[in-house]
RNA sequence: GGGCCGUUAGCUCAGUGGUAGAGCAUCUGGCUUUUAACCAGUUGGUCGAUGGUUCGAUCCCAUCACGGCCCA
């Protein structure tokens, strides 16, 4: 039972009995009540219920930065909307919280202020967390976990184990970036243009061996199963089908005898039935043929080492010129036989595919362009009816699918015939085969750092890689290590390295590298639902609160940690710890929180950003200018950007909170936008959504001054307080569709808004209209109880309620409210609006048309005209045609 | 280059084939135990452009323009 935890607060006492409601509204004590109220229930405790339909509510848990920001208000806001909403529906709601708390920021840290990653992390969580309860967040506090804790990442390793004994976790090599002068391993992020962040040197790549994860091996699922994720918006759908990346095409080989050195080119091709139309192929920088034709020739030489200094981006490569040159190396077409001269061109990458494409000009765009640039020949070889084909310039119709011509056997085959029988003569011959390919890479997760979960392993002189016994579990990662950018601390601490073969028992290494942080992200919602289970990972709770049923965060995750949680709870799935193979049945990806971006540029020296709360700014004309406010000169508007640090264009939310208090600022992140859209932000409209929240205050303060309500009696209303009443229950209607369906928060706000301007301008004090006022306030309050719920819990009491409103059902509206004596109908004449004419509810077209005719602007425009047809939209328009 | 999304009042956005709306801002008036004010009213739209479908298009279709997001 809610409401006996037993920390000490007195049971509210009866409304009458306390002291008189305030007439200001004062945020702070408001919601510092409500929280105090919720914490002595445990009003957010979430159990099993067989009973009751389960909503388990997700938000993506933070990195641990240190302060919150306006996008995680957001994100967090929009979860507590949904859970709270569905609690009053019914639901039996799971909101947990906690901690992504390993990665590379807190090894900044260390190294800045000397500060060890877990102190600094953890006191960050500390500061959070605090920040995360003053925003009155519905979380159930008992699951809370941070991946850095052991108790967690000891599962990682577990886990970790059973890929090894299935062959889902190997090793093999890979390349890193390599500083030299730090001998240390650097992230993706820490080069910039191929040299190390902190020391400037050129980077190496280096192959060292790694560990991998066979996420290859589920593509094909990974990619079908998107199909029935309906939950979850296209474009993201989109986004990682286009990641996976699977083509059907046809592998093939182009014999070669160079050197007298027999060999084979082999290229991928979707468009074997082009292949008569080969007329050169291009090998990538690094295949091994432009690198024996490097060895002999300078000018090849040169173009590679040119290449290997361009970018391997596609979205790069598809606006690059395209360049080459010949390697006077030819190759044998795999069906004529005619000599393909081989070119190395800098729009092929060796990372996909076979590192070689057949060029096929007549019919590929990039071969097109790169033909004409070198001079090489063109073929024809598919034929679109009616379309006359040239070399002079590239038409999108090309690279259709037509019909074969000028490739002898095969001339008239369509695209899927010709590429079947093409694909049966290469076999044939044995230079081909259908295959399909993939985009999609295995899954590298060694880190070569300190701040993440060691990898379980132990290397053996004698017995070699060894995976750590699970009774020896967790491999613990020493919490007292600062970094100092040179290298993994791990790796030279010998009180973590140096152990025992737990095989042969001789002296052996222990591991140190450590687990890319995805993985500590790809299943923390199944430990939310196994929270302090010591002896296995995931339990039967798992098994109820699982799948996630809405999964809220934002849209840089749409590939990679969706993609790897997706393919982590298959491996679970595989492994017997759970039933389901996708982890989140519904998906939002909440939009950015955007501000004005200001900066004065020096003549000389670096731009100078300002926090837009420090100009003043005017619209002059189409130009928007600004002043500094402390020295009253100019700065100049850079634009509207996503908030970030470096830009200065933060609003901090616990200023936001201190001066409006909470409500006021979910209230406002919720109304300014709907959630998947950016969000600009503006101290107006804060401004407004605190002005807002104290007419709720008031306009509930002056009803209370009347006393109590008498019940209502919908048979004794009059015709003002059924109309009223009437938008109450239309209102409901609609906050309900837009919050439970749509998900368009600022909407569902702006009826509420509406229904108080409505209220506040209604002046009855008769008995009925202070029931009426009674019920509309109450179900104002119950509305916006998602969305602010501090404020609202005071006033369901101040409305004369005992329960706590957390424990209020969401309120269905009366159909019988909606009905109408009259509609007003709108009468159109050749589809103008032209009149508007009351008639009964419910009137049939006769009387509808009879009402029409009858209006004399109606008369008017018709005239003496026939009426050649006549449109009836029962209780809503005619339209008389003419 | 490609994929996706968008373009409606000064701003931020609703409007899902049938009367173009909300909040904020503006302006006017009132009130004041206000000063983190409040109340009442008011202004404001070629619905990005062009064509098509329809009795009727902001909505559906086509083309174009502009903007945003994403792409080892």
């Amino acid at each position: 039972m809610r409401g006996d935890a037993g920390l000490g607060y007195a049971a509210p006492s009866p409304p009458e009995a306390r002291v008189k409601m305030q007439e200001r509204y004062e945020p702070a004590a408001i919601e510092a009540a409500a929280r105090r109220d919720w914490e002595a229930s445990g009003a957010f405790r979430a159990a099993e219920d067989p009973v009751r339909p389960k909503f388990y509510c997700l938000c993506m848990f933070p990195y641990p930065s240190g302060r919150l920001h306006m996008g995680h208000v957001r994100n967090y806001t929009i979860g507590d909307v949904l859970a709270r909403f569905m609690r009053m529906r019914g639901h039996n709601v799971l909101q947990p919280m906690g901690w992504d708390a390993f990665g590379l920021p807190a090894e900044n840290a260390a190294m800045e202020n000397g500060v060890p990653p877990a102190r600094w992390t953890r006191d960050n969580i500390a500061h959070m967390r605090g920040q995360l309860q003053a925003l009155g967040f519905g979380l159930d506090w008992s699951r809370e976990l941070a991946t850095c804790d052991p108790e967690y990442y000891r599962w990682n390793q577990w886990l970790f184990l059973r890929m090894l004994e299935r062959g889902i976790a190997y090793q093999k090599t890979g390349t890193v970036n390599w500083d030299p002068v730090d001998q240390t391993v650097l992230a993706n992020e820490q080069v910039i243009d191929g040299r190390g962040w902190r020391t400037g040197a050129l980077v190496e790549k280096r192959e060292i061996p790694m560990y991998y994860l066979r996420i290859t091996q589920y593509a094909e699922e990974l990619l079908t199963a998107l199909d029935g994720l309906d939950g979850w918006p296209e474009r993201v759908r989109v986004m990682q089908a286009n990641w996976i990346g699977r083509s059907e095409g046809v592998n093939l080989a182009f014999p070669y005898a160079i050197d007298g050195q027999q060999g084979e080119l082999r290229v991928f091709t979707t468009r074997a039935d082009t292949l008569l139309g080969v007329t050169f192929v291009a090998v990538a920088a690094e295949h091994p043929l432009a690198t024996l034709a490097a060895a002999r020739d300078a000018r090849v030489r040169e173009f590679v080492e040119e290449c290997r200094r361009g970018s391997a981006m596609e979205a790069d490569l598809a606006t690059i010129e395209k360049q080459g040159v010949p390697t006077g190396l030819f190759v044998s077409h795999p069906l004529t036989g005619a000599a393909v001269e081989v070119w190395v061109g800098n729009y092929v990458l060796m990372a996909y595919g076979e590192g070689a494409v057949m060029g096929v000009p007549g019919h590929d765009e990039r071969d097109f362009a790169f033909a004409q640039k070198y001079g090489l020949p063109f073929t024809q070889v598919i034929e679109v009816e009616g379309q006359p084909w040239s070399t002079e310039a590239w038409q999108t119709w090309y690279a259709d699918e037509g019909r074969c011509v000028n490739s002898g056997a095969y001339d008239g085959l369509d695209h899927a015939t010709a590429v079947a029988s093409i694909a049966r003569d290469l076999e044939a011959r044995g230079l081909g085969r259908r295959q399909v390919v993939w985009r999609l890479r295995d899954w590298g997760i060694s880190r070569q750092r300190y701040w993440g979960c060691p990898i379980p392993i132990i290397h053996c002189p004698a017995c070699g890689v060894v995976p750590v016994p699970d009774d020896q579990l967790p491999v613990l990662l020493p919490e007292d290590l600062v970094p100092d950018g040179s290298g993994n601390p791990l790796a030279k601490t010998t009180a973590f390295h140096e152990c025992r073969c737990p095989k042969c028992g001789g002296a052996a290494r222990r591991e140190t590298d450590t687990m890319d942080t995805f993985v500590d992200s790809s299943w923390y919602f199944f430990r939310y639902a196994s929270a302090g289970n010591d002896r296995a990972m995931v339990d039967a709770r798992a098994d109820y609160w699982l799948p996630v049923d809405q999964y809220i965060g934002g849209i840089e995750h749409a590939i990679l940690h969706l993609l790897y949680s997706r393919f982590w709870t298959r491996v679970m799935r595989d492994c017997g710890l759970t039933r389901i193979a996708e982890p989140f049945s519904r998906l939002l990806t909440q939009g950015m929180v955007l501000n004005e971006i200001w900066f004065r540029k020096p003549a000389s020296g670096r731009i100078v950003y300002y926090n837009p709360a420090e100009v003043e700014s005017q619209a002059d004309g189409e130009e928007r200018r600004g002043v500094l406010k402390s020295d009253g000169q100019p700065v100049e508007f850079g634009g509207i950007g996503t908030m970030s640090k470096s830009r200065r264009n933060g609003v901090d939310p616990q200023a936001l909170v201190e001066r409006y208090g909470a409500d006021t600022a979910r209230l406002f992140t919720m109304f300014a936008a709907p959630p998947e859209q950016t969000l600009e932000w503006s101290d107006e409209g804060v401004e407004g959504a605190y002005r807002f929240m104290r007419r709720l205050w008031k306009i509930v303060h002056a009803h209370r001054q009347g006393g109590p309500a008498v019940a209502l009696d919908p048979a004794a209303l009059d015709a003002a307080q059924r109309g009223l009443r009437r938008q109450v229950h239309q209102t409901l209607a609609k906050v309900g569709d837009d919050i439970g369906r749509r998900r368009t928060f600022n909407t569902a706000i702006a009826a509420v808004m509406e229904l108080l301007n409505a209220l506040s301008r209604a002046e009855d004090a008769s008995a009925q209209g202070r029931a009426v006022m009674q019920q509309a306030l109450e179900f104002v309050v119950l509305m916006l109880s998602p969305f602010v719920p501090h404020a609202t819990h005071a006033l369901w009491r101040e409305l004369g309620h005992e329960r706590a409103i957390v424990d209020e059902a969401w309120p269905e509206p009366d159909p019988a409210a909606f009905a109408q004596d009259t509609v007003e109908l709108v009468v159109q004449v050749n589809g103008r609006l032209r009149a508007r004419v009351p008639v009964p509810a419910g009137a049939g077209e006769a009387v509808a048309r009879a009402a029409a005719l009858a209006d004399p602007a109606v008369m008017r425009h018709i005239g003496d005209q026939p009426i050649r047809k006549f449109v009836y939209v029962p209780g809503k328009l005619v339209n008389v045609v003419v």
